[in-house]
Parts: C-alpha cells; sequence; structure tokens
DNA sequence: CCTTGCCCTCGAGTATACTCTAGCGTTTAG
DNA sequence: CTAAACGCTAGAGTATACTCGAGGGCAAGG
C-alpha cells in the first residue's frame, strides 16, 4: 500500500504545505518518487513520520530533526548518536515540564485571588499602594494623569 | 526603591531589548518614566514583570499578555475577565503538558529500543523491510541507488 | 480529447518574537 | 569639564516555521 501526499495529509493532520516544507527542509530523505516525479509515501515512511511528529510536538528544532533522520537514514552505527540525542531532548522536555507546573502554580494562585469573594478589595488595596509606591519615589502613575 | 532597565534585566534574565520591546508591544503601560525619559521601575512593577514572565514562560503569546495587562490596568471591574483570560490559558497548559507526556512516552520507547542489546540487529531489520516494501512497491529506495 | 483534480518546484509572503544598529541625549566618576 | 557608561527611539535585520501563489506537468472520467 502506497499513499499520495494528499492521503499522508489527512493522515498526520500536516497540511501537504508542511510535508512539503518539511521534506524541502530534509526531513524527509526517505520518500521515494514515482515516474511523474510524485511523492509516493509507505507504511514504514507513515511510521518515519510518525516519529518527526513525536518530536515536533515536543517542541524539538526542524535543524535536529533533521540531524535525527540523518542519523537514522546512515544505519546501525549511529545508534549511539541517536540515544545521546534523543536522551538528551528528552531531558529538556522534561525540564520544560518543570517549568510549566511551577508557573501554572502561579498562575493558579492568581486564580484564587481572582476567586476570592473579597477580590475586588483585595485588588483595589493593591492599586492603591503601586500608586502610593509610585508618588513615594516621585513618579507619575498611569493612574494620576 | 526604584530600578533602571539594566538592572531589571539582570532581575529578570530578559535582555534590555527584549524588555523595550515588550514596552513597545503594550506589555509594561504600567512602567514611569523620569525627567530624562528614562525607564524607572518600581518594586510593585517588577511583580507585574514577574506575572508576565510566568504567561510567556508557559508561552502565552504576547497579543494575549498584552489583553492581560490592560484588564489589570483597567481595575476591579475586570476581574471576571481576567480569569476567564487564565482559565483558558491555565487549560491550554494542561493540554501542553498532556501532550508533552504522552510523546515523551515514545520518545522513551525509541530509547528503549536503541538501548536494547540487540538494537543493532533490530534495526538492521526494520531497514530490510523498509527497503523489501519499497521494492514490492516499485519504488527506489534511498539505500539502493 | 479535454476538463477537472492532483502533483510538482521555486520563490515570495506571513507571523512571531526577538535582536541589533544608528544617531543622539543624560549621568557620573575622575 | 569631559569621557565612559548608560538611556532613548526608530527602524532594520534575524531566526523559525510555516503558508501561499504562479506556472506548469500528469491522470482519470465523460
Amino acid at each position: 500500500m502506497t499513499y499520495s501526499i494528499k492521503e499522508v495529509a489527512e493522515k498526520t493532520n500536516l497540511s501537504i504545505y508542511t510535508l512539503r516544507y518539511y521534506d524541502k527542509q530534509g526531513l524527509l530523505p526517505f520518500v521515494s518518487r514515482n515516474a511523474a516525479g510524485y511523492r509516493t509515501f509507505t507504511d514504514s515512511d507513515l511510521s518515519l513520520i510518525h516519529t518527526i511528529c513525536c518530536l515536533k510536538n515536543t517542541d524539538m528544532k526542524i535543524k535536529d530533526i533533521r540531524q535525527y533522520i540523518a542519523y537514522c537514514m546512515a544505519g546501525p552505527d549511529t545508534i549511539e548518536a541517536r540515544k545521546q540525542l534523543l536522551r538528551r531532548h528528552k531531558q529538556e522536555v522534561l525540564d520544560k515540564q518543570r517549568k510549566l507546573t511551577e508557573n501554572l502554580q502561579e498562575i493558579d494562585y492568581k486564580l484564587a485571588v481572582y476567586s476570592n469573594p473579597h477580590a475586588r478589595d483585595i485588588i483595589d488595596q493593591e492599586r492603591q499602594a503601586v500608586t502610593a509606591e509610585k508618588t513615594a519615589n516621585q513618579l507619575a502613575s498611569w493612574a494620576n494623569q
């Protein structure tokens, strides 16, 4: 079974434009062409594209995905290199997840303030403190102009 | 206590360029200027910039951060709007985290294959299957050219 | 045969978020 | 007082990742 670029676009939720762009960027060196020059995708191509999407979904740069694919094309001698690349990337994703969690806690704190029954009073007080701090430093505040 | 743009850059790990860019984009309408036109930051300004960094660290677009800040400047009447904006953003971050976790599992699977003592054999077999699939579909494989 | 739909490439255009340069005013240490 | 350090704006430049239009070839149904 083989697939046209349109079919692959539907299966992967990538646009045809994006697939061609990825090919141009060297992400799809494994895709064959038919006699007319049309890209012809096999199931194993789809599998590799799935991997590419995995890396893209975890925010890997195209440059690095290209490197990974290049390793895959180069054969078993690059297994160590692939492992190192994926390990480094995994660590970056874990760091990103930790960062997201930390920042989400602060957003939750804000949400809690806004949901407090006295939110209006709290905000009003904050605004007065801000203005007081500005005037204490001889600064014009957006509020008093 | 007030701070120069350089001091704020050091405290926030944003570059001076970025701070000025954020100001130009309407993210820092609360920052006052001194007689010479220099930006002069107060502690409460730093606190708001910290919030901006939180939103940025969770990949909020500048356009949406600007909206949030505009709500903050507009006073207590916008508390509901702020809550909705942050809730929607929080949901997006949670979705992103889920996506990261899912994709990380597939990366872990790849890593497991590469760490298998027979990784070389597995990869070799895969490559042969890929070539077989290509030739079965009358396609030239990168490998046989 | 020929129209409609799909495919191709090349190159330009868009969006986002910075990053930097040029030209000029301000502040401060010696 | 003056040179170095710092600040300002406007606008150009960079990086990344698409997204699209123009011009043209290929394939299948009527």
